[in-house]
DNA sequence: CTGAAAGCGCTTACAG
DNA sequence: CTGAAAGCGCTTACAG
């Protein structure tokens, strides 16, 4: 019997039992003697059992995989690619029958706080109630989101948090951005980029969130550390045309402008494009859309700083189905996706790169 | 009938035929009456049939896919790299029951190119002997290559080319580096780092290999596009010592040291080190490994660009099973990996970030 | 030219 | 506590 190709079959019929007993065996269920449990897991680690993936997807095609998923709808460039992520890994893992069901709230305008939450909960128990196996949820920030992500795992229903994450709730685990590291990142480039001397004007329209937060921290925190010769102004007006122009700003006095916000930079480049101010100031951003690879190509922007949210879509379903299908526990419960640095020079322009990104399609 | 979720069984009882009859018509074997074929096309038409993999693949068990795979030995850092993508990606399809078969090839000293080519060549018939479906291989540069693969590809065993390409030949598709590209990206690197001004040493162990060629084309063409002001000076001496301080070199008349050569950049950086020159001049290289991580956490490398042998061996293997399993023809026959940028602080130092690179442990 | 059946490796509802 | 059987969707060797 060669090692590690061994069945139940093989079991069953070594251990003079049938196969329905070892399944019991195996998988820890009632209804079997002590002792016939134990010869049986013996005959099995003896003889290097792996159960065999496809046999028991084939087998567990009865029940498919219902996956809900809650996403941002702002801004859509990343929520797309997002979704897209998550679409691609669950084509891959088609064969055990995942069928996420990914639906989208707005963050944006017109509501207030509590009508936010009232929304997203109500949303969350409508998907609920078409029994789902597994959610991957973007967390909102209040109370009920811990309350309501216990409820479901105490359910047996786990929940991936995605981008943002609830430590202090019974999440199974977090994928999301590295958003300190990638502030220190920018900065790295921007010390480089400025062989350390020079101004540097940093821009933010939104402080409120906790990753741009951490992300101007770690920028901070490496430019103490390595650049301590460039001085840094901190601009965090609600438009990149008070940031860059408003108050007394000599906006020419900069040698480099890094845009924390990600959501921002097309729009920043532009402005500065239109006053004729592009070629006199290096910008540094954050995350990539089709406006920015135009800035990246004409050489507007020197480089930006991807997270990419395709990323996170796909490891997080890909993870949670490796979950509850092999029971596979992560390493971690708190992941983070790649900083990728995007120049005009290895910008992906073609579906001739084998990458993520592209496998779906 | 839910549209696409149909089975051939659905569609056997539709036709009022058996399931063997069907398989015959969605397979396009023979012993079946032309009608009968259309009408059961039709139906599979209609309602949208997909056969389903795990089904086929479940079925499929009794003929595992063997698949024979032929790398380098050295820089074995970079090989070991590209085996392991194979092993994770073979392990990703466990499910189809591939079973790659990794050996190696010297090439390193002590042999004539024709005892190089004779051993190759006997190692790949003497895998060959075992019923090989498909090859993965890294070509040699002799025409006997091209008949072999041509040979394989006759009798119906597909032939993938990783690393290096043989486009004259009939392997089905390659995948490897873009070495141009990956020369233009250092070009933009150092252009950036000393703001179009300065001094360069272009350094290459070894122009004998095209793809070394190719990426010192792409850096000059870069540097005379983008920055023509940078002085760039050649060295392709043998080791280091002679290329940094051999003849009347003055090495900290440099501003920015580029290695075009992978395979000795952590060399070069430690004779820096030795000599005390380390702190006066920029470096960038090409590839990762242990010792470049360590260059790159004391600053010693500003940058180093990755086209990792990883994804090479990863979506080598994992396109091709498609192409086995699903017969699923790449989009091109001509594909690259990324050309990532790694800094010190982008550099992945833990598997808290999820990567491919990561996956399979 | 077509049908009937076994088999890939597992899970699960049912019978005893 | 254990067994016997059906079934997931496909492929293939054999019979007619």
């Amino acid at each position: 019997m060669e090692k590690g190709k061994i069945t139940l079959n093989d079991i069953a019929r070594i251990a003079g039992v049938t196969i329905g007993t070892v399944d019991r065996a195996m998988h820890n269920r009632s209804g079997i003697s002590e002792k016939t449990r134990q010869k049986i897991l013996d005959i099995a680690k003896e003889y290097d059992y792996k159960p065999d993936i496809i046999g028991r997807s084939l087998s567990m095609k009865r029940k498919r995989l219902k996956i809900g998923v809650l996403l941002r709808r702002e801004p859509t460039f990343f929520w797309d690619h997002a979704a897209r992520g998550i679409r691609v890994a669950a084509k891959e893992m088609e064969a055990f029958g995942i069928n996420p069901q990914i639906e989208y709230f707005h963050m944006t305008s017109g509501f207030t706080d509590e009508e936010y939450i009232a929304m997203y909960r109500s949303t969350l128990i409508q998907m609920n109630e078409d029994h789902k196996n597994a959610f991957i949820l973007v967390p909102v920030n209040h109370p009920f989101l811990v309350e309501d992500v216990n409820f479901l795992n105490k359910k047996g229903i786990p929940v991936v948090t995605l981008n943002d994450d609830r430590e202090d709730s019974q999440r199974i685990f977090h994928i999301g951005p590295d958003t300190y590291q990638s502030g220190r990142v920018a900065a790295q480039l921007t010390g480089g980029l400025l062989s350390g001397q020079g101004r540097v004007l940093l821009y933010t329209a939104n402080y409120s969130s906790s990753g741009y937060f951490l992300r101007k921290k770690g920028f901070m925190d490496k430019m103490h550390e390595s650049y301590p010769d460039i001085h840094i102004t901190e601009r965090n007006q609600k438009t990149v045309l008070e940031a860059f122009y408003g108050g007394d700003v000599d906006i020419r006095s900069f040698d480099c402008i890094c845009n924390i916000d990600g959501a921002t930079v097309s729009e920043g480049v532009a402005l500065l494009k239109q006053k004729g101010d592009v070629d006199f100031i290096k910008y540094i951003g954050f995350e990539i859309n089709s406006d920015v690879k135009e800035h990246l190509a004409d050489g507007s922007i020197h480089a930006v700083i991807s997270q990419d949210a395709f990323s996170q879509g796909y490891f997080a379903l890909r993870m949670l189905c490796e979950y509850l299908v092999y029971a596979k526990q992560p390493k971690y419960d708190r992941m983070f996706v790649r900083c990728d640095i995007i120049l005009k020079e290895n910008m992906i322009i073609n579906d001739r790169i084998v990458n993520p990104y592209f496998m779906g399609d």
